[in-house]
RNA sequence: GACCCGUUCGUCUAUCGGUUAGGACUCCAGGUUUUCAUCCUGGCAAGAAGGGUUCGACUCCCUUACGGGUCGCCA
């Protein structure tokens, strides 16, 4: 068994990459991002996807840690080819199997006397010289090995006799024959140590990259809680898959055009390493809800109302609105979950309260209004009509213009100033309902004013 | 503290020595929409600081400042 040789010959032509993260929280946008990246560079060069779970720290494992990184990329679409669930010839995929290989591994330090006890841990023994990277996102960096106090013997082995992760990392990139390593720019000052380990071995080092962390908006540390953190809430907040995708490329990554909407295949195609930025980038959730929208905008009728009848069911089951509604929020809403509250006072049984005094007082001053409210209150709720062609022919057989009656027919029939398209909204409400609403509003503040 | 990486509008970014430093988000002002939103047009807003190199520097070099990362028997 010898790896790490044989993929010196064999795989360096073709590109695979992995995502390699390990099961002890939930899943981070900054660690769906690094999945993006390694996703979008195998896609884009023809290679494999892999995805390995780092799952060492027996304390810290959790299985809805685990389901989380599957959910999360299963929802984002990042498919691997390698990995749980899915196989392949170079597994097992779970680190937590692979014991019996690592021990191989290590037996070849031993061999080679690059290890050493320690407090009944193995610590590896490092070479004492500069060591140069040759980083596709940072360049050459070169860390010298020499000033022991910083870069200390490194522990491989514990005590307990489990690996660490630098051993077990390294090790599975050399057996899967990984040849491309894009991971976050924490792990920069472990590239040395991972390049001395390969150089032990006797093999080949992967390419590695290594991309910029996200920040929060305050330029502080993104971390639970944070707003956009987790992935497992863009679903609830309504997000197209696609749009966190587009944002998340974009935070560290730039197509070098003005443009900024990418379909996920645009991705593949316009990615590369070359364009990934160095410095870290702020989390921008406006911006974020901008690219949203952008997508929602990009959905057909028939698109839009499936995402929207699918979202609303599975995360706002105690809503129900008729699904004509539900698509008056076409182009107007960001999220999905903006939904409800967008359509609330069109629901048939809303309960209608007028509270802007400023807006109450523009349209009770109205003449028309105070003319014409109780008219056609009276006729919308006995008319036959649709609503919408009652209230038209209402202000065509009185010469009234129907456009400078919407501020004043909004607010009253749903005391609010904005909202849906307001004569298809009025039509779905139905003339009855229009009728009692501006009854109740004529009695409440037009009736009032005048006794 | 030591060692790394970084620094263009508030934010994400373009610029590979010569530009009125461009685009996007946000915000503001107009316009379209019989309303709301979309959309369109316009506007506000940037090269951290100081030294070099150069005919010329946001771009190259150095210093300082600031930000981030790493220095675990975590990953």
């Amino acid at each position: 068994m010898d790896a790490a040789v044989s993929g010196a010959y064999t795989t360096r032509m073709t590109v695979r990459t992995r995502f390699a993260p390990s099961p002890t929280g939930y899943l981070h946008v900054g660690g769906a991002r690094t999945a993006l990246f390694n996703w979008l560079f195998a896609r884009k060069h023809g290679g494999t996807f892999v995805l390995r779970v780092e799952d060492t720290d027996e304390a810290r494992n959790t299985d809805e840690a685990r389901q989380a990184i599957f959910d999360g990329m299963n929802w984002l679409g990042l498919d691997w080819d390698e990995g749980p669930q899915r196989g392949g010839n170079f597994g097992p995929y779970y680190q937590s199997e692979r014991t019996a290989i690592y021990d191989a591994w290590f037996a070849k330090l031993v061999a080679a006397d690059r290890v050493y006890e320690d407090g009944g841990a193995w610590r590896f023994r490092f070479e004492r010289k500069p060591i140069t990277m040759h980083d596709l996102v940072c360049g050459e960096v070169t860390i010298d090995y020499r000033d022991e106090s910083n870069t200390p013997d490194m522990v491989v082995k514990r005590s307990d006799g489990s690996y660490v992760f630098h051993f077990v990392n390294v090790v599975d990139d050399l057996e899967m024959e990984i040849s491309h390593v894009i991971r976050g720019e924490d792990h920069l000052m472990n590239t040395p140590k991972h390049l001395q380990l390969i150089e032990a071995f006797g093999g080949k080092a992967p390419q590695y990259a290594h991309i910029p962390l996200i920040l929060n908006a305050d330029a502080s540390k993104m971390s639970k809680r944070d707003a956009g953190a987790a992935v497992g809430d863009y679903p609830r907040q309504g997000f197209l898959p696609s749009a966190v995708v587009n944002f998340v490329a974009l935070l560290g990554w730039s197509s070098k055009t003005d443009e900024e909407i990418f379909t996920m295949d645009q991705l593949v195609d316009r990615f590369s390493l070359e364009n990934v930025n160095r410095a870290p980038g702020r989390f921008d959730f406006e911006k974020c809800k901008w690219v949203s929208q952008q997508h929602l905008a990009a959905l057909d009728d028939a698109a839009y109302h499936d995402a929207a009848s699918a979202y609303l069911a599975h995360y706002q089951p105690e809503f129900h609105a008729r699904p004509e509604l539900i698509q008056l929020t076409r182009g107007k809403v960001r999220l999905f979950n903006e939904i409800p509250d967008y359509v609330r006072q069109w629901l048939p049984d809303a309960v209608i309260g007028y509270d802007d005094a400023e807006l109450i007082s523009k349209v009770t001053s109205n003449p028309l209004v105070i003319e014409h409210w109780p008219a056609m209150a009276e006729g919308l709720k006995s008319t036959p009509m649709d609503a919408v062609d009652f209230l038209k022919q209402y202000a065509e057989s009185h010469s009234l213009n129907l456009g400078k009656l919407m501020l004043p027919l909004r607010y009253t029939i749903s005391a609010q100033k904005s909202g849906p398209d307001l004569l298809p909204a009025i039509s779905l409400l139905g003339a009855a309902a229009a009728g009692e609403r501006m009854e109740n509003f004529s009695k409440q503040f037009i009736q009032a004013a005048q006794a």
